[in-house]
DNA sequence: TACAATTAGATTGTACACAATTTAATTGTG
DNA sequence: CACAATTAAATTGTGTACAATCTAATTGTA
Protein backbone atom coordinates (compact mmCIF):
# COMPACT_ATOMS: atom_id res chain seq x y z
CA UNK A 1 0.00 0.00 0.00
CA UNK A 2 1.86 2.84 -1.15
CA UNK A 3 1.27 6.52 -0.33
CA UNK A 4 -2.43 5.91 0.46
CA UNK A 5 -2.75 9.64 0.94
CA UNK A 6 -1.55 10.50 -1.82
CA UNK A 7 -4.58 9.10 -4.26
CA UNK A 8 -6.78 11.15 -5.81
CA UNK A 9 -9.95 9.42 -4.34
CA UNK A 10 -8.44 10.30 -1.02
CA UNK A 11 -8.17 14.02 -1.46
CA UNK A 12 -10.53 16.34 0.50
CA UNK A 13 -9.20 18.98 -2.31
CA UNK A 14 -9.73 17.87 -5.10
CA UNK A 15 -13.38 17.15 -4.94
CA UNK A 16 -13.42 20.99 -4.04
CA UNK A 17 -11.61 22.03 -6.53
CA UNK A 18 -13.40 20.27 -9.63
CA UNK A 19 -16.83 20.53 -8.12
CA UNK A 20 -16.48 24.38 -8.37
CA UNK A 21 -15.40 24.31 -11.87
CA UNK A 22 -18.62 22.20 -12.58
CA UNK A 23 -20.63 24.86 -10.36
CA UNK A 24 -19.23 27.73 -12.13
CA UNK A 25 -19.74 25.71 -15.49
CA UNK A 26 -23.55 24.74 -14.68
CA UNK A 27 -24.23 28.38 -13.74
CA UNK A 28 -22.80 30.06 -16.94
CA UNK A 29 -26.27 29.22 -18.85
CA UNK A 30 -28.52 30.72 -16.06
CA UNK A 31 -26.31 34.00 -15.92
CA UNK A 32 -26.31 33.89 -20.05
CA UNK A 33 -29.23 36.42 -20.13
CA UNK A 34 -27.44 38.66 -17.73
CA UNK A 35 -24.53 38.42 -20.28
CA UNK A 36 -22.08 38.20 -16.84
CA UNK A 37 -19.69 35.55 -15.59
CA UNK A 38 -19.84 34.08 -12.11
CA UNK A 39 -17.46 36.53 -10.54
CA UNK A 40 -18.92 38.78 -11.80
CA UNK A 41 -22.65 37.43 -10.42
CA UNK A 42 -20.57 37.24 -6.83
CA UNK A 43 -19.88 41.30 -7.31
CA UNK A 44 -23.50 42.10 -8.32
CA UNK A 45 -24.61 39.87 -5.38
CA UNK A 46 -22.62 42.40 -2.86
CA UNK A 47 -24.08 45.32 -4.39
CA UNK A 48 -27.57 44.85 -4.81
CA UNK A 49 -27.14 44.22 -0.76
CA UNK A 50 -24.74 47.66 -0.18
CA UNK A 51 -24.55 49.84 -3.22
CA UNK A 52 -21.33 51.93 -3.67
CA UNK A 53 -18.66 49.84 -2.16
CA UNK A 54 -14.68 50.11 -2.15
CA UNK A 55 -12.85 47.70 -4.39
CA UNK A 56 -10.99 47.40 -1.35
CA UNK A 57 -14.21 46.04 0.57
CA UNK A 58 -15.34 44.16 -2.00
CA UNK A 59 -11.94 42.45 -1.99
CA UNK A 60 -12.46 41.63 1.31
CA UNK A 61 -15.64 40.25 1.29
CA UNK A 62 -15.13 37.85 -1.97
CA UNK A 63 -11.51 37.01 -1.17
CA UNK A 64 -10.15 38.80 -4.10
CA UNK A 65 -7.56 41.13 -4.75
CA UNK A 66 -7.38 44.43 -7.28
CA UNK A 67 -5.31 42.60 -9.86
CA UNK A 68 -8.36 40.38 -10.20
CA UNK A 69 -10.74 43.01 -9.42
CA UNK A 70 -9.64 45.72 -11.66
CA UNK A 71 -9.87 44.51 -14.96
CA UNK A 72 -13.17 43.07 -13.73
CA UNK A 73 -14.99 46.05 -12.66
CA UNK A 74 -13.32 47.63 -16.03
CA UNK A 75 -15.26 44.79 -18.42
CA UNK A 76 -18.38 45.23 -15.89
CA UNK A 77 -17.90 49.29 -16.46
CA UNK A 78 -17.89 48.63 -20.62
CA UNK A 79 -20.91 46.65 -20.23
CA UNK A 80 -22.82 49.23 -18.37
CA UNK A 81 -23.62 47.05 -15.16
CA UNK A 82 -21.40 49.03 -12.57
CA UNK A 83 -19.71 53.06 -12.12
CA UNK A 84 -16.10 53.29 -10.94
CA UNK A 85 -15.70 56.67 -9.17
CA UNK A 86 -12.47 57.86 -7.26
CA UNK A 87 -13.58 59.21 -3.63
CA UNK A 88 -13.08 62.65 -3.29
CA UNK A 89 -12.41 61.99 0.53
CA UNK A 90 -9.84 59.87 -0.32
CA UNK A 91 -8.47 59.87 -3.92
CA UNK A 92 -6.79 56.50 -3.29
CA UNK A 93 -9.95 54.89 -3.14
CA UNK A 94 -11.97 53.85 -6.14
CA UNK A 95 -15.74 53.50 -5.19
CA UNK A 96 -18.34 51.08 -6.80
CA UNK A 97 -22.17 51.63 -7.50
CA UNK A 98 -24.69 50.22 -9.26
CA UNK A 99 -25.74 51.66 -13.06
CA UNK A 100 -29.62 51.39 -13.38
CA UNK A 101 -29.27 48.56 -15.94
CA UNK A 102 -26.99 47.04 -12.45
CA UNK A 103 -29.90 47.50 -10.74
CA UNK A 104 -32.53 45.63 -12.87
CA UNK A 105 -30.36 42.93 -13.22
CA UNK A 106 -31.76 41.87 -9.68
CA UNK A 107 -34.99 41.46 -10.98
CA UNK A 108 -33.64 38.67 -13.54
CA UNK A 109 -31.13 37.25 -11.23
CA UNK A 110 -34.15 36.29 -8.70
CA UNK A 111 -34.81 32.75 -9.68
CA UNK A 112 -30.98 32.14 -10.36
CA UNK A 113 -30.06 30.25 -6.65
CA UNK A 114 -33.10 28.31 -6.88
CA UNK A 115 -32.68 27.04 -9.94
CA UNK A 116 -29.00 25.96 -9.35
CA UNK A 117 -30.09 24.30 -6.29
CA UNK A 118 -32.41 22.13 -8.03
CA UNK A 119 -29.25 20.55 -10.44
CA UNK A 120 -26.83 19.94 -7.12
CA UNK A 121 -29.58 17.25 -5.97
CA UNK A 122 -28.24 18.11 -2.54
CA UNK A 123 -31.08 17.69 -0.01
CA UNK A 124 -31.47 20.89 2.62
CA UNK A 125 -29.66 18.90 5.38
CA UNK A 126 -26.65 18.58 3.27
CA UNK A 127 -26.75 21.92 1.57
CA UNK A 128 -26.83 22.97 5.15
CA UNK A 129 -23.76 20.82 6.25
CA UNK A 130 -21.63 21.79 2.60
CA UNK A 131 -22.35 25.50 3.75
CA UNK A 132 -21.39 25.53 7.38
CA UNK A 133 -18.41 23.08 6.72
CA UNK A 134 -17.06 25.31 4.30
CA UNK A 135 -17.91 28.11 5.87
CA UNK A 136 -15.69 26.80 8.74
CA UNK A 137 -12.75 26.26 6.47
CA UNK A 138 -12.83 29.25 4.93
CA UNK A 139 -12.50 31.13 8.04
CA UNK A 140 -10.11 29.31 9.10
CA UNK A 141 -7.84 29.30 5.97
CA UNK A 142 -8.74 33.02 5.06
CA UNK A 143 -7.48 34.07 8.21
CA UNK A 144 -3.47 34.20 8.97
CA UNK B 1 -37.53 41.15 3.12
CA UNK B 2 -36.25 41.88 -0.62
CA UNK B 3 -34.73 38.76 -2.31
CA UNK B 4 -33.27 36.86 0.93
CA UNK B 5 -31.77 33.87 -1.56
CA UNK B 6 -29.43 37.00 -3.54
CA UNK B 7 -27.31 37.34 -0.29
CA UNK B 8 -23.88 36.70 -0.21
CA UNK B 9 -24.26 35.14 2.60
CA UNK B 10 -26.88 32.48 1.71
CA UNK B 11 -25.13 31.45 -1.33
CA UNK B 12 -23.75 27.56 -1.18
CA UNK B 13 -21.69 28.65 -4.21
CA UNK B 14 -20.06 31.36 -2.83
CA UNK B 15 -18.12 29.46 0.16
CA UNK B 16 -17.34 26.65 -2.45
CA UNK B 17 -15.82 29.27 -4.84
CA UNK B 18 -13.77 31.21 -2.00
CA UNK B 19 -12.63 27.76 -0.22
CA UNK B 20 -11.23 26.27 -3.27
CA UNK B 21 -8.86 29.67 -3.89
CA UNK B 22 -8.15 29.90 -0.25
CA UNK B 23 -7.18 26.04 -0.41
CA UNK B 24 -5.18 26.35 -3.42
CA UNK B 25 -3.13 29.59 -2.23
CA UNK B 26 -2.53 27.40 1.24
CA UNK B 27 -0.88 24.62 -1.21
CA UNK B 28 1.22 27.01 -3.31
CA UNK B 29 4.12 27.05 0.09
CA UNK B 30 3.61 23.44 0.36
CA UNK B 31 4.47 22.78 -3.57
CA UNK B 32 6.85 25.31 -3.42
CA UNK B 33 9.78 23.40 -2.96
CA UNK B 34 8.94 20.71 -5.96
CA UNK B 35 8.05 23.91 -8.16
CA UNK B 36 4.40 23.34 -9.13
CA UNK B 37 1.16 24.19 -9.08
CA UNK B 38 -1.83 23.00 -7.76
CA UNK B 39 -3.46 21.79 -10.86
CA UNK B 40 -0.03 20.72 -11.86
CA UNK B 41 0.35 18.49 -8.59
CA UNK B 42 -3.51 17.08 -9.66
CA UNK B 43 -1.75 15.72 -13.09
CA UNK B 44 0.78 14.08 -10.95
CA UNK B 45 -1.55 12.48 -8.32
CA UNK B 46 -2.73 10.91 -11.16
CA UNK B 47 0.64 9.56 -13.13
CA UNK B 48 1.86 8.35 -9.43
CA UNK B 49 -0.94 5.71 -9.67
CA UNK B 50 -0.86 5.09 -13.20
CA UNK B 51 1.86 5.78 -15.37
CA UNK B 52 1.24 6.24 -19.00
CA UNK B 53 -1.96 8.09 -19.27
CA UNK B 54 -3.93 9.71 -22.61
CA UNK B 55 -4.55 13.84 -22.03
CA UNK B 56 -8.30 12.24 -22.52
CA UNK B 57 -8.37 10.13 -19.77
CA UNK B 58 -6.53 12.26 -17.55
CA UNK B 59 -8.95 15.20 -18.54
CA UNK B 60 -11.63 12.75 -17.87
CA UNK B 61 -10.49 12.36 -14.64
CA UNK B 62 -9.67 15.50 -13.76
CA UNK B 63 -12.80 17.37 -15.10
CA UNK B 64 -10.00 19.26 -17.65
CA UNK B 65 -10.29 19.75 -21.38
CA UNK B 66 -7.25 19.32 -23.95
CA UNK B 67 -7.32 23.51 -24.08
CA UNK B 68 -6.67 23.42 -20.24
CA UNK B 69 -4.58 20.16 -20.53
CA UNK B 70 -2.33 20.63 -23.35
CA UNK B 71 -0.68 23.94 -22.29
CA UNK B 72 -0.44 22.72 -18.95
CA UNK B 73 1.32 19.62 -19.88
CA UNK B 74 3.73 21.64 -22.35
CA UNK B 75 4.68 23.41 -19.24
CA UNK B 76 5.29 20.26 -16.87
CA UNK B 77 6.99 18.88 -19.91
CA UNK B 78 9.74 22.07 -20.08
CA UNK B 79 10.31 21.61 -16.45
CA UNK B 80 11.13 18.06 -17.14
CA UNK B 81 8.45 16.54 -14.39
CA UNK B 82 6.76 14.63 -17.57
CA UNK B 83 6.64 13.43 -21.16
CA UNK B 84 4.43 13.47 -24.23
CA UNK B 85 4.40 10.85 -26.81
CA UNK B 86 2.21 10.12 -29.73
CA UNK B 87 0.51 6.75 -29.41
CA UNK B 88 1.12 4.24 -32.31
CA UNK B 89 -1.55 2.45 -32.68
CA UNK B 90 -3.28 5.93 -32.80
CA UNK B 91 -1.92 8.77 -33.57
CA UNK B 92 -4.61 10.95 -32.24
CA UNK B 93 -3.99 9.93 -28.78
CA UNK B 94 -1.28 11.87 -26.84
CA UNK B 95 -0.11 9.77 -23.90
CA UNK B 96 1.74 11.50 -20.83
CA UNK B 97 3.96 9.56 -18.80
CA UNK B 98 6.38 10.70 -15.77
CA UNK B 99 10.36 11.57 -15.92
CA UNK B 100 12.55 10.31 -13.24
CA UNK B 101 12.05 13.60 -11.81
CA UNK B 102 8.14 12.80 -11.89
CA UNK B 103 8.41 9.94 -9.91
CA UNK B 104 10.74 11.13 -7.37
CA UNK B 105 8.40 14.23 -6.83
CA UNK B 106 6.30 11.46 -4.91
CA UNK B 107 8.36 11.01 -2.29
CA UNK B 108 8.43 14.91 -1.68
CA UNK B 109 5.29 14.77 -1.86
CA UNK B 110 4.37 12.45 0.90
CA UNK B 111 3.08 14.73 3.78
CA UNK B 112 1.84 17.50 1.74
CA UNK B 113 -2.06 16.10 2.38
CA UNK B 114 -1.16 15.82 6.02
CA UNK B 115 -0.01 18.91 6.49
CA UNK B 116 -2.75 20.82 4.37
CA UNK B 117 -5.04 19.03 6.62
CA UNK B 118 -3.66 20.29 9.84
CA UNK B 119 -4.59 23.78 8.35
CA UNK B 120 -7.81 23.24 7.32
CA UNK B 121 -8.80 22.61 11.30
CA UNK B 122 -11.70 19.97 10.38
CA UNK B 123 -12.30 17.22 12.11
CA UNK B 124 -12.55 13.38 10.52
CA UNK B 125 -16.24 13.61 10.69
CA UNK B 126 -16.51 17.32 8.76
CA UNK B 127 -14.01 16.05 6.62
CA UNK B 128 -15.53 13.04 5.82
CA UNK B 129 -19.15 14.89 5.50
CA UNK B 130 -17.41 17.42 3.20
CA UNK B 131 -15.80 14.47 1.07
CA UNK B 132 -19.24 13.08 0.48
CA UNK B 133 -21.39 15.93 -0.11
CA UNK B 134 -18.86 17.37 -2.92
CA UNK B 135 -18.59 13.97 -4.33
CA UNK B 136 -21.96 14.09 -4.58
CA UNK B 137 -22.44 17.12 -5.79
CA UNK B 138 -19.71 16.73 -8.37
CA UNK B 139 -21.28 13.31 -9.46
CA UNK B 140 -24.24 14.75 -10.26
CA UNK B 141 -23.12 18.56 -11.72
CA UNK B 142 -20.69 16.55 -13.84
CA UNK B 143 -22.66 14.18 -15.52
CA UNK B 144 -25.64 14.54 -17.89
C1' DT C 1 -13.12 0.73 -50.82
C1' DA C 2 -14.55 5.83 -50.83
C1' DC C 3 -15.85 9.19 -47.74
C1' DA C 4 -18.81 11.26 -44.34
C1' DA C 5 -18.93 11.21 -39.40
C1' DT C 6 -16.49 10.90 -35.32
C1' DT C 7 -12.69 11.44 -32.26
C1' DA C 8 -8.26 13.31 -29.85
C1' DG C 9 -5.57 17.12 -29.33
C1' DA C 10 -4.16 21.66 -30.50
C1' DT C 11 -5.25 26.43 -31.13
C1' DT C 12 -7.59 30.91 -30.44
C1' DG C 13 -9.76 34.25 -27.78
C1' DT C 14 -11.65 35.84 -23.45
C1' DA C 15 -11.81 35.98 -18.47
C1' DC C 16 -10.32 35.08 -14.22
C1' DA C 17 -6.57 34.49 -10.26
C1' DC C 18 -2.69 36.01 -7.90
C1' DA C 19 2.26 37.23 -6.74
C1' DA C 20 5.08 41.04 -7.21
C1' DT C 21 5.85 45.62 -8.34
C1' DT C 22 4.58 50.42 -9.19
C1' DT C 23 2.14 54.80 -8.54
C1' DA C 24 -0.20 58.17 -6.17
C1' DA C 25 -2.47 59.70 -2.00
C1' DT C 26 -2.64 59.85 2.95
C1' DT C 27 -0.90 59.29 7.67
C1' DG C 28 2.19 59.17 11.45
C1' DT C 29 6.18 60.92 13.77
C1' DG C 30 10.23 63.52 14.81
C1' DC D 1 6.02 71.17 8.76
C1' DA D 2 9.03 67.43 6.39
C1' DC D 3 9.20 63.13 4.96
C1' DA D 4 9.31 58.22 5.79
C1' DA D 5 5.89 54.68 6.22
C1' DT D 6 1.61 53.07 4.94
C1' DT D 7 -2.28 52.36 2.06
C1' DA D 8 -5.48 51.67 -2.22
C1' DA D 9 -5.47 50.66 -6.90
C1' DA D 10 -3.32 49.73 -11.02
C1' DT D 11 -0.02 47.21 -13.66
C1' DT D 12 2.87 43.25 -15.17
C1' DG D 13 3.70 38.60 -15.86
C1' DT D 14 2.46 33.78 -15.43
C1' DG D 15 -0.84 30.12 -15.18
C1' DT D 16 -5.10 28.25 -15.33
C1' DA D 17 -10.15 27.57 -17.33
C1' DC D 18 -13.16 26.95 -21.01
C1' DA D 19 -16.05 27.80 -25.28
C1' DA D 20 -15.41 27.49 -30.02
C1' DT D 21 -12.92 26.19 -33.83
C1' DC D 22 -9.45 23.68 -36.40
C1' DT D 23 -6.54 19.71 -37.88
C1' DA D 24 -5.36 15.19 -38.50
C1' DA D 25 -6.32 10.39 -37.68
C1' DT D 26 -9.64 6.76 -37.34
C1' DT D 27 -14.19 4.51 -37.94
C1' DG D 28 -18.52 3.31 -39.73
C1' DT D 29 -21.23 2.51 -43.62
C1' DA D 30 -23.14 2.90 -48.19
Amino acid sequence: MTKERLKLDNQICFPLYAATREMTKRYRPLLAELNITYPQYLVLLVLWEKDRISVKDLGKKLYLDSGTLTPMLKRMEEHDLVKRTRSTEDERVVEVILTKKGKQAEQQAEDIPLQFLELTNLNEEESDQLKRILAKMLNQLGEE
